[in-house]
DNA sequence: AAGTGGTCTAGACCACTCG
DNA sequence: GAGTGGTCTAGACCACTTG
């Protein structure tokens, strides 16, 4: 905390400044899990911040689940680890990048198409509305992990075909040219056995276990923008989720 | 809005009155996905609290995922569903009776016990602590769904196999008895085939595709409570996940 | 009694979006 | 230029926890 000034003259908001420091010194081990984090009160005092402020940067660490807040006691450090592989909102590639592997893909279609009942509903298309649809082998470190067939609504990219390289990251081509962020996705997993075809393409004994995934990605605003289905070898793939207690509110 | 009055004698903080309010609005097709809620200030003055006031009710619906804010622009209602059966930190008497069916159990074993190496680091034990061991096949509606193994640091429900029916809710009791609430739980799903053992507890034929889960939960301060395995029936479970782009602060 | 977080006020300035 | 959300201030009262 002692080392910390603030720089009042920067865009980068106090509390994100605040925020930052205290997430540097839970990392570094200064601030211990169920420790005890600096009192709003005194991170006011010690920085020169109105109270609401520190406030601010503490609530902040909260919801990111660093943190927690006891009533009359103070806020704590959380002994909840940071650093897991959470299952998020994550491409193929941004997944492998993350876990070391050297994502690659071997395409076995990329085309404007018909979308079947199932994608229409899922992606809120409009009737006669076609998609693109971008079928494709996945690779890390050149061993097959899945088959991945996404459906991307067609008015949203028209010319995705000429402007995007199929072996390479969709999501990131989908924010660099249309400035499109993903942030949100809801997935359905199920526990299968590999079709005939699945196994070949896989190299796997047939039957053998795979996931199903099938997932939808919206908008912030909640507009459908992608649709996926996947089928993982069950050999080389773990869903590694965090739960929480939510929505209480909401029912 | 127009018909909302503030109850200022009550202990419902003003900011959750108006959230609440909002959220009804919402459920009843007054506010439309897409639409515009009412700005800050047009809450603050038209209900008399404070900008901050009406800022903290919509922040508090930004975080439930059902409104996002655009600078500028305003505050929309999301399109994003909210009845939705996500996964979250859930027992399998909850989750049964969330989709409304009647759960049960099989009680195989409930015991005092020693840890095994994986269960006494998923639960932090120290050397020579004891487990409580619940293993049950759990059904809903007389069909066996799941095998699943519960294991809990003996020090902290000293007296359970008193107080507990292991035929009952597990999480229910803990909340009860010990004041215990489960905030968080990590999760590994693995896509796997059913053992012979498995088969016969499941009544489905041996290699039939199963889901392997195994979960640790967790406090909110991070202290692990329970860790469980189970094996749940392919055919009949889907695991249903909300993901969020996230963490990208913690990187 | 002292310290904590939870809520609330009445202002302020800013950057952004849109007509 | 008018309206919006994002940030910030300097106070205030409350309920709660702990010594």
């Amino acid at each position: 905390m002692g080392t910390l000034t603030l720089d009042r003259q920067s865009v980068v908001p106090l509390y994100y400044q605040i925020q930052q420091s205290l997430l540097r010194q839970i990392r570094s081990g200064e601030l211990m899990a169920g420790s005890p984090m600096p009192s709003e009160q005194e991170i006011a005092t010690r920085l020169g911040v109105s109270r609401m402020t520190a406030r601010q940067a503490l609530k902040s660490l909260c919801s990111l689940g660093v943190a927690y807040s006891q009533r009359g006691k103070g806020t704590f450090v959380s002994a909840v680890k940071l650093e897991k592989n959470f299952r998020q909102v994550m491409s193929f590639s941004e997944e492998m990048g993350q876990r070391g592997s050297q994502p690659s893909s071997r395409v076995l279609r990329f085309e404007k198409a018909e979308p079947s009942e199932e994608v229409k509903e899922a992606l809120g298309l409009i009737a006669g509305e076609k998609i693109i649809r971008l079928k494709r082998v996945r690779l890390a470190d050149s061993i097959s992990l899945c088959i991945e067939c996404t459906h991307l609504p067609l008015r949203f990219f028209p010319d995705l075909p000429e402007k995007y390289d199929p072996q390479t990251s969709l999501y990131q081509a989908l924010g660099k040219h249309y400035g499109i962020q993903i942030e949100l996705a809801d997935e359905v997993a199920e526990a299968s056995v590999a079709t005939a075809e699945e196994a070949k393409l896989l190299k796997i004994r047939a039957k053998a276990p795979v996931f199903r995934f099938t997932r939808t990605a919206f908008l912030r605003s909640g507009q459908p923008i992608e649709f996926v289905k996947s089928a993982y070898r069950g050999d080389r793939c773990r869903v590694v989720n965090r739960l929480s207690r939510q929505m209480k509110q909401l029912v």
